[in-house]
DNA sequence: GGGTTATACTTAACAGTGTTAAGTTAAATG
DNA sequence: CATTTAACTTAACACTGTTAAGTATAACCC
């Protein structure tokens, strides 16, 4: 029975070309200006077959960014080997969230900015993508907590105010490149430093 | 001259009713899914008018953006009349910067986050608004350090940093209103507190 | 092998979009 | 009263997301 299995496998081939077409074309041109007739004639189908694959045009967002959710989720898996020192730690993830957001601005957008607008249901989830990043982060600051270098003992809201500070800086950046930021290394650095010694404050 | 003065007052009149008509539909569902059409037909005149007295659609959203500047900067300068201490000045302008984008959420993400996706030229440029709104933030700044009470010297990057946390923590708000935050206003002070300690430390 | 069913895909269409060019109407000017 | 000017509209273009109906091809059963 191995031609079920090769059309199941065809059948994920062209997802997933559907699915990186949309992509690159979503980080290059822009959620709202990309249609669907551009994403079909790019992998060469006509527009109507994306639908056999996704149910519309934000669910085809939608899985676009689950994918940059677990990028960003490997990116920040790297960084907890060790966790000796748990503040180095969060800086450092801290520091990599945000790389990743200016690494992948319009990725970052589209999963922290976009979808939201469109799919009401956040996909924080329990047992989401998004649900484990946050898990992540909760992590980092309960070793912070129950070795008593933070002041604030709730893990919840330490970890929310952690993502805001970057979530903040990360879009700001984004946004308003043409700003008159300080140097960018340095207003990230102090971003991350301020908010971990107000924590611990 | 009479006759000129009220053509130009009627002009005045008919683009204010179509910026308050854009903002209503803008505001109630979503940059995207307001049409000019919609927008025409609230006011009773053809799609065509609003052309005479707006270049696009984007100059449309422009101009809603700047009135709400205007508004959130009415509103910041309400609180700096006492500036004996600038920490509680910062304090209560963080505080109403964020309540601004949460009583209208949709205005602040109209202008910090949909704008700037079709206006590249920000509008934070010299003599905007936009460049009030943070000088208000510079000159609060500026006030604590030159009483000593920051560490960090630098006006422009202790601004930004506080920008950050609000802007962060105002469209997490915004845009993941289901996620299980702690006690919103809870969330908030922590914010502001952690940031305002951070930088004093 | 031949007929039937299911799968993959496309064509055509609907109702809508932002925007422009051309046309109309009415009022102000000379 | 004729002409110019301003305000506004109609019609059209080239697009949009999405659906229903149609077609061809491959797999299945007898």
């Amino acid at each position: 029975m191995g031609i079920k299995e090769r059309k199941a496998r065809e059948k994920e081939q062209l997802r997933q070309q559907i699915l990186s077409a949309a992509r690159e074309l979503f980080v290059n041109e822009g959620y709202e200006k990309v249609s669907m007739r551009k994403i079909a004639s790019k992998i060469e189908y006509s527009p109507t077959t994306i639908y056999l694959h996704f149910k519309d045009k934000a669910d085809l967002l939608d899985s676009v960014c689950k994918e940059t959710l677990l990028n960003l989720l490997n990116t920040l898996e790297q960084l907890k080997k060790d966790i000796s020192d748990p503040v180095e730690v969060l800086r450092k993830s801290g520091r990599a969230y945000i790389e990743f957001g200016l690494k992948y601005p319009q990725d970052y957008k589209l999963t922290f900015v976009i979808r939201p607008q469109f799919q009401k249901g956040l996909g924080l989830d329990e047992g989401s993508v998004g649900e484990k990043v946050f898990n992540y982060l909760r992590e980092m600051v309960s070793e912070c907590i129950r070795q008593q270098i933070f002041q604030q003992v709730d893990v919840e809201t330490t970890g929310q105010v952690m993502w805001s500070a970057v979530h903040g800086v990360t879009l700001l950046l984004i946004d308003f490149p043409d700003f008159p930021w300080t140097e960018k290394d340095k207003l990230i650095d102090t971003v991350i430093h301020t908010t971990i010694e107000g924590l611990k404050a």
